[in-house]
RNA sequence: GGAGCCGUAGCUCAGUUGGUUAGAGCGCCUGCCUGUCACGCAGGAGGUCGCGGGUUCGAGACCCGUCGGCUCCGCCA
């Protein structure tokens, strides 16, 4: 049968000037044949009367073999280090019995060199290729030509062009269309901070690179195309995370036209079970994904990106407490204010340091004032800093609520709704580790229902929490009718293994909803006009019910990979200073440049 | 903007309560070696202990500042 490396081979080197096979593909029934490989010297080995060199190319490595009668080539290898490039031409011969390598593919047989071409002296390299030792952040950036060479960011970056090859082949086969959107546009008033390009024929305006096709994948399906996917380049100037790399990111950006928010979930759960079947060993948890609405999610997990392989779940307990003596409890079962529980199973024996730690993470990294809990020990003994201000009443509601057994703990915390729940999803992320959680698990699920709305403590007004173009549940008349911040928004997520991978929306495409939500969160007819303009124009003649979604690349294929840092999944990654130790940018421009661009810089005094 | 961790040879690291000439493995250079596959053996070169200041008889170590890398908070419609 013929490789999968030999079918390329065949497509790309006809020629056979360099090499007639790949290092990798070289097996027994190659003995014999006289072959050209082409490659890197991954090591050598020189034993003064014979040398060895496994020889590197992007399919594998062969051991090839320099015998010392041929004296110019031999002097020529002794001196030549590790990382060179070379050519070589030779017989392909079995290896006796017992110098077959069994970890090497190709370790059956070996080439003997009958002639050498060293394409490319390499100098002495700043860290090994060939070794996985770790190595510092800075050099791996500087060196990122380097760093790919290695196995495992070479393998992470093949895996994502497989992972978006097969998106593309899922997709088309759905009728999907690839279509490019500006990279210049216009900045966007919502949203993050955007990344600006001055315009040299209109002095004084700006260009913005695009946060997200959002607009555009919108006005696309206005203009009919129905189904609409790009690998797009997104762009946005806020500060990274391990999972967050500075500057851009990629996202599967999708649209969908005359679609409910059902139709769209089919389309996701089909294609993430294609990539993971396809290309991974990993398992789907539940299939369809379980849709937990926003609220269940912040009052279950503590979060609108729950891990759903952690087991813990978090109570609300407000109600035992309304009339509590505990002032503590009782203060907070007022409206908007809770009483939280997360209950670990026989836990309640854990020494001393176990709860000591658990307080001060509560404390330092989540700035509660403390972690109240109980723990009903095995020797039938309650221990905690709490349980004497309780009533009878409430340690019989405690026990019954949360099916509390001999040997369990109960962690508490109490304040307002949304700060105390995200604390308590804290906590439920903190404990996590003592359930050693499947990693080849994929636990996928919506999140949905989310608020349309929500109050902007700091500018005491409302926004909206999402997409301002989300079709708000219940349509015009919910605006008309209802509470602002009790209207849902035809608005979802999609997580995974508490990594959210995207936000999407059912679209509102009726114009006089767009004013009417416009209106409810500050922004009056003449300002949607000025800014939207266009897209209400567009939904002015014609526009389909749409909806889509834009999972984000870069974590799809982190998760996948197992990696837990994002600059391991892109080829040439930013520093977290949205930096490139390569290249070197961002850099400085001649003042012509900056003339042309009708730019003066008015630099902070430090960088002058 | 803020907090934490780290910074010693090309790389990865050790360096005791502050005490003589700062070490190891790998890499590099030289020599030896015909069956290795992390080849082996011998020898050699290689250091502004990130940088600046301070404390001290004496600082790689202690203090202050600063620079660089990472992680987190803020930020991310």
């Amino acid at each position: 049968m013929e490789t999968q490396e030999r079918a390329l081979f065949r497509a790309i080197a006809p020629s056979a000037q360099y090499r007639t096979h790949f290092c990798g593909e070289l097996r027994k029934s190659n003995v014999s044949e006289t072959v050209k490989l082409a490659g890197w010297v991954h090591r050598k080995r020189d034993h003064g009367g014979l040398i060895f060199i496994d020889l590197r190319d992007h399919t594998g490595i062969a051991q090839i073999v320099f015998e010392p009668h041929l004296s110019d080539i031999f002097r020529q290898v002794e001196h030549l280090r590790v990382e060179s490039v070379i050519c070589v031409e030779g017989a392909v011969i079995a290896r006796a019995e017992d110098a077959i390598n069994p970890n090497l593919p190709t370790g059956e047989v070996e080439v003997v060199v009958k002639s050498l071409s060293v394409e490319s002296a390499a100098e002495p390299m700043p860290f090994p290729i060939a070794d996985d030792v770790p190595t510092s952040e800075e050099l791996r950036l500087k060196y990122r030509f380097l760093d790919l060479r290695r196995e495992k960011l070479h393998r992470n970056i093949l895996y994502r062009s497989k992972i978006i090859s097969e998106i593309r082949r899922y997709l088309w086969e759905l009728g999907f269309n690839e279509i490019q959107t500006p990279i210049l546009t216009s900045s966007s008033p919502e949203g993050a901070r955007d990344y600006l390009v001055p315009s040299r024929l209109h002095p004084g305006k700006f260009y913005a690179l695009p946060q997200a096709p959002q607009q555009f994948k919108q006005l696309l399906m206005v203009a009919g195309f129905d189904k609409y996917f790009q690998i797009a380049p997104c762009f946005r100037d806020e500060d990274a995370r391990a999972d967050r790399s500075p500057g851009e990111f990629y996202q599967l950006d999708m649209e969908m036209s005359f679609i409910t928010q059902d139709d769209l979930f089919k389309v996701l759960e089909g294609l993430f079970e294609h990539i993971t079947t396809t290309l991974s060993q990993k398992r789907i948890m539940q299939l369809p994904f379980p849709r937990i609405k926003y609220l269940d999610a912040m009052n279950r997990y503590g979060s609108d990106k729950p891990d759903l392989r952690n087991p813990l779940v978090i109570d609300d307990v407000t109600a035992i407490f309304k009339n509590s003596s505990f002032k503590v409890f009782a203060s907070n079962a007022e409206a908007g204010r809770c009483v939280k529980a997360l209950k670990l199973k026989g836990r309640a024996n854990e020494p001393r340091l176990f709860f000591d730690k658990a307080e001060e993470f509560a404390k330092k990294e989540l700035g509660l004032p403390g972690l109240a809990y109980i723990r009903y020990k095995e020797n039938g003994e309650v221990q905690s800093p709490i349980y004497k201000f309780l009533s009878d009443a409430e340690k019989e509601a405690l026990i019954n609520a949360l099916r509390i057994e001999t040997g369990d703990v109960v962690f508490f915390a109490a304040g307002a709704w949304e700060k105390t729940c995200k604390a308590m999803g804290a906590m439920r992320n903190y404990f996590a580790p003592l359930f050693e959680l499947d990693k080849d698990l994929l636990a996928f699920c919506w999140i949905v229902d989310f608020p349309m709305f929500e109050y902007n403590e700091e500018e005491k007004k409302i926004d909206f929490s999402h997409n301002p173009f989300s079709m708000p549940q219940g349509g015009l008349e919910a605006l008309l009718t209802k509470n602002p911040l009790e209207i849902l928004a035809y608005q979802y997520d999609i997580v995974c293994n508490g990594i959210e991978l995207s936000s999407g929306a059912i679209r509102n495409h009726k114009p006089e909803i767009m004013y009417k939500a416009f209106e409810i969160a500050g922004y009056s007819k003449e300002e949607v006009d000025k800014k939207f303009g266009h897209m209400i124009r567009a939904f002015q003649h014609g526009a389909p019910p749409h909806g889509g979604i834009a999972p984000g690349i870069d974590r799809i294929v982190m998760l996948y990979a197992d990696e837990s840092n994002i600059r391991e999944v892109i080829a040439f990654p930013m520093n977290q200073k949205a930096q490139d130790l390569m290249t070197g940018a961002p850099s400085e421009v001649t003042p012509k440049q900056l003339r042309e661009l009708h730019i003066k810089l008015d630099l902070p005094e430090k960088h002058k």
